[in-house]
DNA sequence: TAGTGGTCTAGACCACATA
DNA sequence: ATGTGGTCTAGACCACTAG
């Protein structure tokens, strides 16, 4: 008998989804200044707790950022804090600092199923690869191949990843306006292929952890499919359950 | 109010710290109901809204579990929910499915540097040791060694391990009182060894996942060390950014 | 119908940063 | 001194569950 049911979604939700959508277009820059809960509410018609409740909601998904006494951010990869969230290797020793970066081509080709199957695209659709080598100290760590949706990424270049300085993700967020918010990572364990461990400067028939990325962006669009093989000789992969 | 200026700590936090040295205590049984917010807030001379802040905080760390016109429960090992919480190893392709134990041995013996250190004990402390293996269907994908401090599991052993039906940190929080909150792993690729593989059926000089996991209870206090080597032929370990 | 958690509001006051 | 977010409270009403 009763077939409708109430698609209710609180105050909060929908505060929420509308801050998301401003955050989606670009309405504040990353590393910027959203207006107060006072101006908040006034605008989208609601009380200062469910504004409240709708940027708490966002902080903890790490969109945004909140310092009392200066106001809440649009959350940023250039910032100190967030360089290790997506890159979990870390030494088993000593503590963890950044890596360099050491790009080896930069190249655009047909998706294909596969990777159109991760970024939901035509198979023909064009993408870019990228493929670097993460050096810590004088031994490389991890390998990389990073695959991009072409219309998103329309001016990247080996010269311009080159000539960057800082984390990727920083440079995709502030010349592209491309954010990335999230993933899934699938782990294996594998024998590197020569080539691979070639590069890396380790034993042919070396086991390397490879990692497979999906990056999601705003709404969980997938934006980034990413395959690395990590040195785990003396690094490990952090995880927490 | 007792605001300490050296250490000041929200109201809410400080209901927190309170209801959870209760969950510790065992005030309230795994899966079982403790008290409703305004019987808590009479309790703890608080209002409701400062309690629910504090249980909001208790729900998201999954210590206790809401259900809407029934009341806040005490999270259990031993619900469905739980499952997959601790175990991110997945197939590739099929459905994720509850795998089958097989007990190798249970064993005492003295802590010894590394694991004295990982959980908190004196090296000459005596800790339980049980080894097993995951099927899933006819073939082994998980090796695991399970180090347990001795005084918190007296009666564990080989007979009781294989008489029990379900999770095993379902068995540890009904029959030895202590429940598994959350925990860290440290991942490495290896080349498994010889007797590992054997074990798992895979050939000599597979590369496999090799899982470090030191599991806490309430307070962060650790209360299992645990090394396993995963096969990802057809499987991977799955985590998220 | 009674009791639970879920949502929403309004207002007061505190802590912090900046000018 | 002003404006920001952070905490705490009180009360109203809604949604869900169970007897």
């Amino acid at each position: 008998m009763n077939m409708e049911k109430t698609v209710f979604q609180p105050l909060y939700r929908q505060t929420e989804v509308l801050l998301t959508q401003a955050l989606k277009a670009g309405e504040w820059p990353p590393g910027g200044l959203i207006p107060s809960e006072q101006e908040l509410a006034l605008r989208f018609g609601v009380s200062q707790g469910t504004i409240r409740k709708a940027i708490e909601s966002l902080r903890a998904d790490k969109l945004l950022v909140r310092r009392q006494g200066r106001g809440t951010y649009v959350a940023s990869h250039r910032e100190e804090a967030a360089q290790f969230r997506f890159l979990k290797l870390r030494p088993d020793e000593r503590p963890p600092h950044a890596l360099r970066s050491e790009f080896l081509d930069c190249t655009r080709l047909k998706a294909g199923q596969d990777l159109a199957r991760a970024l939901d695209l035509q198979a023909s659709a064009v993408i870019v690869r990228v493929r670097r080598l993460l050096w810590e100290r004088e031994q490389p760590v991890v390998y990389e191949e990073i695959n991009l949706p072409g219309h998103r990424f329309k001016g990247l270049s080996a010269e311009r990843l080159s000539a960057y300085q800082g984390p990727l993700y920083g440079l995709f967020e502030s010349e592209f306006g491309v954010r990335m918010v999230g993933g899934e990572e699938k782990l294996k364990a594998v024998i590197g292929p020569p080539e691979i461990c070639q590069a890396l400067r380790v034993p042919a028939g070396s086991p390397l952890l490879y990692v497979d990325r999906v990056t999601v962006s705003y709404d969980q669009a997938p934006v980034e499919a990413r395959r690395a093989h990590y040195v785990t000789r003396e690094h490990h992969y952090a995880a927490r359950l």
